[in-house]
DNA sequence: CATGAATGAGACTTCATTCAT
DNA sequence: CATGAATGAAGTCTCATTCAT
């Protein structure tokens, strides 16, 4: 009925309903976890049939790996916003306190980390993940080696490279505790990430 | 008519079917998670009928309790052999190790992730998950203020509430890290725990 | 597409199905009874998938809610052509009759029993029986005050009330007795009735 | 290992087992009904072990069938406390608040109604049913003969049979209603069945 | 006699997926 | 392109019944 200018229009269509449906997953996964989560609730918050999704996505699980991929632009987006090294203690707090809250549209932990522990079993999530940690890690290196006038920590490539990961770890010691701990008392929080982050942004 | 002799381990025969069950059940939830994993599935594994496993356990999440409560234990040995300055870095790489193969009997990463998904959505475990937790740090604390000479690291009680967290924000991040990157340089990451645990020895 | 002319039966195809299940399963209960009737038992019936009857109810309980609620409007239909004076002796004699016969698609006894021994149990059964039964006794209370020329019994309002509810004992009476009796001699009957019904319609 | 008198004291012994199991099954069927009690809860009320009961009745069905048989004899009893003309009202208006209220050891209405109902498929039950049953008209018959000033009613041989039959719908009308609507105000209830049993007491 | 561990069938229910419309 | 009715397999759990001890 309607005529659709052909093309470049079409396909944005197509990826637009692909990204209604991956934000009505994301939103159903992160507030009922992946196997509780039907494709019914998915299609209900999407607000499209059943039967529309398979023809956007193969499978449940091809859903759960395009969340994963998408991810990694978002998170990429937040640790742009770490690297200073003023406010990392701050994003880091923030963003716990941000994993704490179930509720929320971003990124949630109990996701982070079943999506993690189904790595571990499914290669093809593995390999996602394992692009997006490289790209993160990346960035923090490539933050850490920067000149300190330029808002870096100044380190040599060797020292960067091992601090990366080191933060990394912290990050994802944040992410597991977030998810055990919520109640973690905020005080002592920030003074174990303030200890942990301060000896790899000095330069010994 | 039979006086058994009474053991630590598994006393009764009772015990020792309960035992049977929560092995099937590890080995399964650790093949296929938590909820991929079927009671159909145990039972196959504990080789006994689906039902029975209901004499002895009232739910499926029962079963997934006692697998969290039984894991407290086998981890509180483990963390006692960390607790010594010059094999923390050595237990901490090993345990990463262990944590990467997966068929193990023991505690196994994508289990731990799963489970502390789950703690997000069920206070039961997050209960169970936290009072581990409490008696792991209280551990490490203790053995932080322990004087130098005793095999501590000599701190004053305030450093070592503090450092102890951040020692457990550094096991968790190595157990997120084993789930997700198997393959990681071994020497980059004796390096970066070195990084990170080095100065939470140090008295500064 | 199509357009449905809107009718008092079955309007739209949904209903139908609804429909298809309820005749199903009342023909399963009254066959097996409520608990021993099975979901696959009434899909079996009803020639369609366990899985579908999900979709128009929200459980086994919700059909019995929603046959209980049903025969309450045959019901009402029923009891109007009782009353008549005349009519009423021989009303009750074949409402009887109809009782015994097991196959019938209309109200069944031994179900009209189990859902009142389910109503002891079930609160929302309790509660549509205790409705329905209102509007039955508020019917035979109607007709009685009805003045004789008019084709009631002509009894005040308060003879009315009373004799209602005693009309009601001999319907129940009647219903039991014939699950328990049905071969009991209908000369019997029709005595027995009339000694009972006779006194009722009387202005002593 | 025991030497019991051989005989007699045998067959009792045997005996009191039956009966134990028989009033833990009454029981358990008046507090969840014929389906929902198990023969775990029958055994557990019983104080014996499950296999055992398979040892004195070859089925559940075979419980429900001699509960049912038992029934009579204590339903005699109840009924001859009920005749005297001056009691019979007040019998009635207790037999219905016994009815309606549930944890009473005595028997329940949704029990008899269950077993009525089942009586429609299940031969056995509607003989053992009707069996008691002709023995209770014989009963009320009987009493209905008996001259007046015997305490009887003093009726003919045709009118004492009509109305003993007539007198058993009234029994059976306030069983069905107890389980219906147990909340009938009693004044109504006692008016009612005054209404009712008047006639048949009196020599018209 | 007595136990209660064990079984296996079957109950209810959910859900990913397909397909006629 | 879109729907949502329909399926069927699978999941959790219960329970009457049996049998080794």
């Amino acid at each position: 009925m309607m005529i659709d200018a052909p093309g470049p229009v079409a396909a944005s269509r197509a990826d637009a309903k692909r990204d209604r449906i991956l934000c009505a997953a994301l939103k159903c996964f992160i507030e009922h976890g992946f196997h509780a989560a039907s494709m019914a609730n998915i299609a209900d918050t999407a607000q499209m049939s059943a039967g529309l999704i398979y023809r956007y996505f193969d499978n449940k699980n091809a859903i759960v790996l395009a969340i994963v991929q998408r991810q990694v632009a978002e998170k990429q987006a937040a640790i742009r916003q770490l690297q200073s090294s003023e406010q990392i203690l701050d994003g880091l707090a923030q963003a716990f306190e941000q994993w704490c809250r179930p509720g929320a549209d971003t990124m949630n932990v109990a996701l982070l980390l079943e999506m993690s522990a189904e790595a571990t079993r499914n290669p093809q999530i593995a390999e996602a993940l394992l692009a997006s940690d490289a790209q993160t890690r990346a960035q923090f290196e490539q933050w850490l080696r920067r000149p300190r006038e330029d808002g870096g920590a100044g380190l040599t490539a060797d020292q960067a490279r091992t601090r990366a990961l080191a933060m990394r770890f912290i990050v994802d010691g944040l992410a597991l505790r977030a998810a055990r701990e919520p109640d973690l008392d905020r005080g002592e929080l920030r003074a174990a990430i303030r200890q942990l982050i301060q000896p790899l942004l000095t330069d010994v």
